[in-house]
DNA sequence: ATGTCTTTGTGAACGCGTGCACAAAGATAG
DNA sequence: CTATCTTTGTGCACGCGTTCACAAAGACAT
């Protein structure tokens, strides 16, 4: 999901595949449920099903932590939890800070699941002379005159963005050159990042549209079953007839190509 | 990304890979603003470094659509705009419900970024009776009573769920009882879905979670670069020591296990 | 028309992730 | 202590995705 994604092949030293990381936070949700059931131990099975995932691949996961099962009984929750949290770095404090005090930076601010597991919202920060000091989520927010300042003083590593997409790249430069190495990219753009920074994007527009590809697909199976005559793809959407541009002696600019964006 | 994906291993008429898919919104933001900028051809190395991807990649990409290039010159901005289009399904409207007007529902019915590239916020709905009639974003949130006859009325087939982690796979299971096929869940909790029915998931938490984990192996790398002394992981944070329960004879429940989850 | 130069499209190799299937380990009963 | 039963941990094979490297295709100059 990343995009400037350091991969760093080689210094990686406690090989756990990335992919497995990406789970372990939903290994973690579930056993933070059963461990408030007061459920002492879990099988592979009973867990991967919770977690919604493989049970080989679940326990091929926990083999790369080290050997925490029993076997013939399961794993102990509590303990599992523990491990998981501290391989996952949740056992110390990440002061966190937001960019970008829209109608989503303060969503991410009053959300709940942000202040529990390990994670504290130190700083909203806002380009916007007439938010400054305005109470957010109990948080006043400071200007992003002061960026370097709030970033520096409070420790921060992890930056999140939520400025409009023009905005971010160069909230971006600023976050780094303050000290943080770790981004969580809300505006959709792709950012450029040094070596040893990690970026990740959550991005509305990319989900939608990837849903919308398989919803057309399904769609268009159906109408197939059903004999519907689909002659071809290109014919799909019955929209305009996409005119090819000639490659030599281009079109000139007079832009008479089917306008297909909205916006 | 999604949980209860179909895979659909045989059924795949024109097999575009999904990781392929995955990258089209990309390309197609950067097409998008090449147009804006009149910019007639772009080659494969300019359009991947505007997407952040390999190049060759970015070709394998397109040759699963179909040859739209043209050696020696690149591909046509205008044309390429339109293909991907096509085959992500945005040259029809979608119409979208978003399930849970909070903080977050509320931000997302807010952002522009929806109704612009096909997509149509095409109802709110709330399980509030307090918030029935309000307007969010110039539409008026609507009662989780009516979900059904709100889908079926609007042609709805995407559905958005934003609710609290409780309430998400009731809300889950009435969307595809009443007709919807694709889904994006902001909630913090595992979908089940019949076959058929694709389901994303957005995940702050997660997202966060994988950062913390590569922070803190930074931050290791770091201190062990720097000479000091990094014993092992075990010791990594500093924190309590982890106290493991013995298989036989496990300790009761009396709990004086590390809490480590804060809530 | 011919040659050169640019850029695409793709064959092939490689690496990662997934899932099966099973041996090893330990619990539990007799 | 032995036998049985449950569940883990993992070797292995397979498939997908990525990347390299290059031949083919076309533009462009002469």
């Amino acid at each position: 999901m990343a995009t400037g994604r350091t991969h760093r092949p080689a210094t990686r030293s406690r090989g756990i595949p990335e992919a497995t990381v990406a789970r372990l936070p939903l290994y973690l949700r579930a056993l933070t449920a059963l461990s408030e059931r007061s459920v002492p131990t879990v099988s592979s099975e009973e867990l991967a099903a919770a977690a919604g995932v493989n049970s080989a691949k679940l326990r091929k996961d926990f083999s790369y932590l080290g050997s925490y099962g029993t076997r013939g009984v399961g794993y102990d929750v509590e303990y599992l939890v523990y491990q998981i949290s501290r391989e996952l770095g949740l056992t110390q404090d990440w002061p966190v800070a937001i960019v970008g005090i829209g109608n989503l930076g303060a969503a991410l601010a009053n959300y709940g699941g942000f202040a529990s597991r390990g994670f504290r919202v130190a700083a909203l920060i806002d380009a916007d002379p007439a938010m400054t000091g305005t109470p957010v989520a109990g948080i006043a927010v400071q200007h992003t005159d002061d960026l370097d300042r709030i970033i520096s003083d409070n420790g921060v590593s992890i930056g999140v963005i939520t400025t409009p997409p023009g905005a971010a790249q160069q909230v971006c430069d600023r976050l780094v050159a303050a000290g943080v190495t770790s981004i969580l990219n809300f505006a959709p753009t792709v950012l450029s990042v040094p070596d040893g920074v990690d970026v990740r994007k959550v991005d509305l527009s990319i989900e939608l549209q990837i849903l919308a590809f398989h919803e057309q697909r399904k769609a268009g199976e159906e109408a197939a079953a059903e004999g519907v005559a689909v002659v071809d793809a290109d014919a799909g959407a019955g929209q305009a007839p996409p005119v090819r541009a000639t490659p030599t002696g281009r079109k000139g600019p007079d832009g008479d190509m089917p306008a297909v964006m909205p916006a």
